[in-house]
Order: structure tokens, then C-alpha cells, then sequence
DNA sequence: CGGATTTTGTTCCGTATGGAACTTGACGGT
DNA sequence: ACCGTCAAGTTCCATACGGAACAAAATCCG
């Protein structure tokens, strides 16, 4: 059943199998960690979602923010000035969902919005103040969270794994855009 | 503005930065990168996103499956007779839409139920010769996309990517559930 | 300069999503 | 053996989501 596998993808998906011991974690993601072809997205989807869950449940309790919304907010925090195209594409999700998100932050004075001079047809986006207090807020338990996620390694390992992840989102823009692998149907 | 943070902490977000320069990459993304207090986060929703999207998308155009559906179906690929209440929790996605997904994969003829004599609460999954077909065949281009992803670094730098993220989900179970991390409220 | 093309943001609309309530069966304690 | 609690799956329902079509403005180009 199992067909040719290089070693060296096996040894990859298999990495840090014998330090770890799979003490504590469920069955199902035992399967999906170690005997999962898939080793990375497997892996960083789960992050993903260890994060996300929390945080976003939380956030939308606190301060009745969804998560489009509060990427709206987070963006701006981090770049004020921002156009909706942008925090869009960054960010990956659609834009009438961004404009959505955007319509309400407005509503909510958490932003505000002015015609670019420049080009008509966009705005840009400032953060309030009341906006300005709710991310500064909101960041001590997203850092707090990660933090906890990185408890388990070494400051040399945390600042491996930073290294790493960042060249591979470096990278990202020389990835083929992947429109029909195969093309060979129809 | 900016308060006092641990050099260390600096450190770490601004990992691989030297090495790297911001080319080719958005901006936003770049500020997302490099000037974040969650560095963790961003890279990591950002790299599921790459996988995701492109994959998800074909795998509907393909197969007519959505996510929550082909997530059922990969699981029984790589687990065989498991119980939805796993397969919904090894993902993340509630148990609802994981019993639509389920109900659409029976029907589709993809995967077939048993009920479990030893808890009829309970039904038994397995993956039908027409769904052990998709898996196998959708699974090339999931690894190709990883591939592809991980094209930029090194083999020994795959391998630490590896290792690094498998410990971090091992140490999934020690992480507290962070329900309200300030209770002052109310 | 003027018409085709692209880009920005909004609106429309069908559908998937996930919270909550519910049903049924297992389990634990007295 | 019985009752309260818990776990597995399903159903209900309001809502958020995202694709597609759209209006308006910019850009491109002959």
C-alpha cells in the first residue's frame, strides 16, 4: 500500500518524533503529526487554530469584535493610514468582507475613514483613539497567548523557528500561483 | 509610545530579517513581519493561508468537496474507522458541521457508517474504495504544495522547521484553555 | 484625447457556518 | 436499579461569509 517514499521525506515528517513521546496529545493528532504526508500544514493549521480560537472568542466577548473586524483594527494599529485593498490582501480575506468589517468599525468610531486626494475612488483609514485603546488592550493576551504556545522551547529554538517561518513567508512571492496543477481534465 | 520590551523579545520577531530583506513581499506583509508583537501568529496564519486557499479551492473544483467535508475524508485516509466526535476534535471544526460533512460523504457514496456495538450513541467511519481513490489522488498535490512552500530553505532547515513545529503541537496539552485571562471584569 | 482595461469599494444573494437546544445512550454514584 | 450528569450526533436558526455583478474612478495606449 505505501508506496516509494524518499527517506529523507519520511525523516522530515517524522522530526523530533523520538524527543517528543506523544505524551499528552490526542490519538488523531498523534496520526496527523507523525504519518501525515502533509507534516506542514497539518502542523501549522493546528497553531493556527490553538491561537485563533481562543483569542477571537475572546476578543468578540470583550469588545464585540468579529475577527475581520478586528484584523481591520489590528492593521491599522500596526500601519495607520491604511487602504481597505491593502489590509484585504494582506490579510487574505475578501474585500466586501473588509468593507463590511470596515463599515462597522466606523459606526463604532473605533476608525475613521477620509477620501484620498490622490485616487477618488479609495479611502484611508485612521485609527480613533477608542480604537488606539482596545488594540493596545487587546495585545497583552495575544502576546500573552504566545508566549504560552512557545513555553516548550528554548529561547535558542524560539528564535529558530521565528528565522525560519519568516524566510518562508519571505519566500512566499516565488511561489507559483498553482492555477490547475494539472491541467490534463476537460 | 512604544513601551519597554525585553531585547530578547525584539529579538525574536525580527528573526532572519538581515538575511532576508523585505523583497518581493508586500508591504503590509512586510510590516506584519517584521514589526509585530505577534509574530507567531501572523506567520502562521499566513503560511496556512498559502496552503489553503489554493488547495481548498481546487479540491472543491475537483471533487466537489468542501473543507469541512475532505477534512473528514483525509482523516479517514490516514485513520480508518474513526468517530466523528474525533475527527471534529483532532480539527477544530464543531460538531455540527463535521456531522453535515458526514452526511454529504455518505450520500456521495465516499465514505460509509457503522454503528459501534459497544456505544450506540456512537457510529464508526470508514473511507469507501471511491474515497480512498480521492484522497490518493488529491494528496499529490497537497504534498507538491508543501513542496513548493518549503522551497527556500535548506534540507537540515526543513528538518528544524519540522522538529520545531512537532514540538510545539506536542506541547499543545500543557497549555492552559485561557478562559479570561483578566476576570476583573463584571 | 477617448475608448478599452484595471482597480477600488459596495451591494446582492445563496449558502455554509457554528451556537444552542435537543435526543438518545453511557456512566457513576448511592 | 435508579437518577443525575455527561457524551455523541442531529436539527434549528440567525448570521456571517464569499462569489459575482456592479458603479465609479484611474490607468493604459493607440
Amino acid at each position: 500500500m505505501e508506496l516509494e517514499i524518499s527517506s529523507f521525506d519520511a525523516l522530515l515528517r517524522q522530526g523530533g518524533k523520538a524527543a517528543a513521546g506523544s505524551h499528552g496529545v490526542d490519538d488523531l493528532v498523534s496520526v496527523k503529526l507523525w504519518q501525515n504526508p502533509c507534516w506542514l500544514s497539518f502542523r501549522i493549521n493546528f497553531l493556527a487554530l490553538q491561537f485563533n480560537e481562543p483569542i477571537y472568542r475572546w476578543i468578540e466577548k470583550e469588545y464585540g469584535l468579529a475577527r475581520p473586524e478586528f484584523v481591520v483594527l489590528y492593521s491599522l494599529g500596526l500601519s495607520n493610514g491604511l487602504t481597505a485593498s491593502a489590509i484585504s490582501s494582506s490579510s487574505g480575506f475578501p474585500k466586501n468582507t473588509m468593507s463590511r468589517a470596515i463599515q462597522k468599525l466606523i459606526d463604532k468610531n473605533i476608525i475613521r475613514r477620509e477620501i484620498d486626494a490622490a485616487d477618488l475612488r479609495s479611502f484611508v483609514l485612521f485609527i480613533t483613539d477608542e480604537g488606539k485603546r482596545i488594540v493596545d488592550q487587546a495585545m497583552q493576551p495575544m502576546v500573552e497567548r504566545e508566549k504560552v504556545m512557545l513555553s516548550g522551547l528554548t529561547p535558542a529554538e524560539k528564535l529558530m523557528l521565528s528565522e525560519l517561518l519568516a524566510k518562508v513567508v519571505v519566500d512566499s512571492p516565488n511561489w507559483p500561483p498553482m492555477i490547475n496543477i494539472e491541467e490534463n481534465e476537460e
